[in-house]
DNA sequence: TTGCTTTGACCCTGA
DNA sequence: GTCAGGGTCAAAGCA
């Protein structure tokens, strides 16, 4: 079980009820509630077919190109263990920024690359296999290497543009971090510094220097001064202030897109963007540029090799824990970082959830898809894999807490009433056993294992959900409900993620 | 003088 | 209730 699994603090293995191929729901267990809403850290918008220029211009987030391919059905273009690094550069050395948070990677299709025009930017580039998100209530950038411009034009290799001039140009431009700042646009002033434990790197905390503004930032610098992780909390209450280097005509872009309330953006973008409850992204125009660099290199592999000194690999409390090698080169797997995970139990809730990314593991070559909860302003997420020791079986984590019901069902029944025709697109499923005859708890990751069964045992009916032990804490747990299926309309279709899960 | 960083202490939260 | 760790405060120092 990889690191992140083992942070998790309360897993839950189950498999997601699917009631037809656009949606699945499994069940929610509640988390604490994390995650600063306003940093996107990613795009939620996996499809391509779903993805909205506009939308991204709207988006706070810091968001890594992978994650718009991270459908592998809609990109077809999976295969490529490449995956998406942020970097960003600083002056004089490169500097890389992942966003953490949710931590995960994405693989990025090479052949695929829709962004849309901004000016904003975000600064990352590929420069390790992950990319991160942190769901807490930071939202998080991890270095890498080195920042990145993130152009504005960028272009797809589909050929299919989004409205706007999106040609792929991507250049590194080192001008991200000084002493003083991270020059994200926006104003910081130091507040504390802390040596955190199990890090040998001292964290800065930053409060945005604009008044009563509740943005925050703290930065992880390594011992020879380069960034290895920011993350950001709260969400900007104003502009962003005017730059004094070069153009910057993107920073109203970037004000704006600040500015996002918590739950516009997820209308508009999707989970991704979707900006929790108290945090909000810094993302601007460098950011993007960065991040556009960023996606330009797909190819991670070879830029860290060539850019990335050893010293700026990661290096967490375990060496190896985490780590995810990329070519002969290893770097830190991001950390997720679960609130809670005590939390979790049933295995479906019958909340509705999105697909938004996925990432291959090391020590697990399945890919992990990552799912959040469909519900505006909820930070819950949870990633699906299978278990690389048993491919019947899932491992389901969780993170955050539900800040809302469970969704309405929309015809009670679900699981029974289910045609099989449905099911029948699904060659596995859950079991559907309460007593989780086929979950396996591990014990110290609070991770369970779902072990799916062959659709041809169960075709319909059983479309099962068990409970874990524990029980999730709201109320609305106590009944799970599942839902027939009636996701957002804006609802990617998960085959894919299914497919690949299973295959 | 102003604004920022540094840094030790304190507070809060979770285990 | 205790302890550990993270986050914040605020005084001191620096540019």
């Amino acid at each position: 079980m990889d690191n992140n699994v083992n942070q998790s603090t309360s897993t839950n293995t189950t498999w997601p009820s699917f009631s037809d191929h656009n949606k699945f729901s499994t069940q929610v267990p509640n988390f604490k509630s994390f995650a600063p809403s306003s940093l996107p850290i990613f795009p939620t918008l996996i499809s391509p077919s779903s993805f909205s220029p506009t939308d991204f211009l709207d988006s706070p987030v810091l968001f890594s190109t992978s994650a718009l391919f991270s459908s592998p059905t809609t990109t077809g273009a999976f295969g490529g263990a490449q995956t998406v690094n942020w970097k960003n550069d600083s002056n004089d050395h490169q500097q890389g920024i992942k966003p953490k948070g949710f931590d995960f990677s994405f693989q990025v299709p090479q052949t695929q690359l829709t962004l849309p025009s901004t000016t904003a930017t975000t600064a990352f580039q590929s420069c390790s296999n992950t990319v991160s998100m942190e769901q807490p209530a930071w939202s998080l950038e991890k270095t890498c290497g080195e920042m990145v411009q993130f152009k504005p034009n960028m272009q797809s290799n589909t050929g299919s543009q989004p409205a706007g001039n999106y040609t792929s140009q991507y250049h590194q431009t080192s001008q991200y971090m000084n002493n003083r700042k991270v020059e994200d646009g926006y104003n910081w002033r130091k507040y504390g510094q802390k040596q955190v434990k199990g890090s040998e790197n001292p964290r800065s905390y930053y409060k945005c220097t604009y008044p009563n503004c509740p943005t925050k930032k703290k930065v992880e610098r390594s011992l020879d001064g380069q960034i290895t992780e920011i993350v950001y909390k709260g969400s900007y209450n104003h502009p962003k202030p005017q730059s004094t280097r070069g153009n910057r005509s993107s920073s109203s872009h970037s004000a704006e897109i600040s500015d996002q309330s918590v739950g516009t953006l997820g209308n508009q973008l999707g989970d991704s963007f979707i900006m929790q409850d108290e945090t909000s992204g810094s993302i601007d125009d460098d950011d993007f540029d960065q991040a556009s660099s960023a996606i330009s290199n797909t190819n991670g592999c070879d830029d860290i090799n060539e850019n990335e000194p050893d010293a700026k690999r990661w290096k967490g409390e375990n060496e190896n824990e985490g780590m995810v090698g990329c070519g002969s080169k290893t770097v830190k797997e991001p950390r997720i970082v679960v609130q809670t995970t005590s939390d979790i139990d049933i295995l479906d809730d019958g909340y509705r959830w999105r697909k938004y990314g996925q990432k291959v593991v090391k020590g697990n070559p399945k890919p992990r898809s990552y799912y959040k909860c469909t519900t505006i302003g909820c930070p819950v997420r949870k990633h699906v894999e299978r278990a690389s020791h048993d491919l019947r079986a899932v491992i389901t984590t969780y993170e955050g807490k539900h800040n809302h019901n469970v969704p309405a069902a929309r015809g009670s029944g679900y699981a029974m009433n289910r045609p099989s025709a449905v099911t029948a697109n699904m060659p596995i499923r859950p079991s559907a056993v309460p007593s989780q005859p086929n979950n396996t708890m591990y014990p110290n990751s609070g991770v369970s294992l779902g072990i799916l069964q062959n659709n041809n045992n169960n075709n319909t009916g059983s479309f099962g959900f068990s409970r874990l032990g524990k029980s999730i804490g709201s109320s609305n747990m106590s009944q799970p409900h599942f839902s027939d299926g009636a996701f957002a309309k804006d609802e990617p279709r998960d085959d894919s993620f299914l497919d690949g899960l299973l295959s």
